[in-house]
DNA sequence: ACCTGATAGGTGTATCGTACAGCCATATGG
DNA sequence: CCATATGGCTGTACGATACACCTATCAGGT
């Protein structure tokens, strides 16, 4: 497949972030069976943002708040995250991880850090440096 | 975010990727509430690989061969494929576009394409095509 | 102080996408 | 000509999700 023009080139993109994000769900699977996709993004996300809320969630992944409503108590019931009602505002809930979440958590980068380790083997750093930076760029886009 | 490192772009791509992949059905939906980001891709590869089977589909989005079973059904009761027993094989059925079929998938073509065209707007050229490469690559890996 | 509207989140319910196990029909190779 | 492999389908169960609606709380204006 050439990429010669601005057009073969968005229709590639196209077709290749779409390949993806269909692949995604499979490919976390077999990762860490423990943990799914949907999971693991929300401690990654909760660990980053230590205090965040179930809104933060729900805008940042475009999902109904319902669903993180639901997300989150069940990971609540596996002991890896904590709701503590928030002190300045009795409505919310703020969410930090347990140990016990950090712990999987970490057994989960772990695991898709080798695998990815493995997929861009033959990426020098410069290739790497590219992608990330175009990854960045248009998700930022939303 | 600085990507100095090897190590810090390899973070930064498997973060955005995963982002990317828990948007996308979201953001799919948005797109074209008639056909759903699954039907879109079956009906795409179909549409790129005509008289293809379910295996191929199966195999090519990591998916199990009821999985695919059902949403060709699906497809097929919509009139947007056809299903014919294989002549070389008759176990097997390839697949093909309806003319309904090449004609919803066209505008979800086009829907997706204005899409994007917004949001890589800003982008050159010459980014458009390094974003092209570089997903074809990290795809053609598996 | 009170209404009023907005906001954070949870529940009821329905649907879709998916996997796994097991089935049948056909093909292929001793 | 049988044994095994392969392509696909069905039964069943479950997870993720949305939408509609509910409750509790907050913030502003009168």
């Amino acid at each position: 497949m050439q990429v010669e023009t601005r057009d073969e080139a968005m229709t590639v993109i196209q077709r290749e972030l779409t390949t993806f994000a269909r692949r995604a769900r499979a490919a976390a699977a077999r990762l860490h069976p423990r943990l799914s996709l949907v999971s693991a993004t929300l401690l990654t996300h909760v660990a980053e943002h230590p205090g965040c809320r179930a809104a933060d969630l729900a805008a940042h992944y475009l999902l109904d708040k319902s669903t993180i409503s639901r997300q989150v108590a069940a990971l609540e019931r596996l002991g890896l995250v904590e709701r503590r009602t928030a002190e300045d505002d009795h409505r919310a809930q703020v969410l930090h991880l347990t140990p016990a979440g950090a712990e999987v958590l970490a057994d989960y980068v772990t695991a898709r850090r080798q695998a990815f380790e493995q997929r861009l083997a033959g990426w020098s750093e410069e290739d790497l440096r590219r992608f990330a930076i175009c990854l960045t760029r248009y998700n930022d886009g939303f």
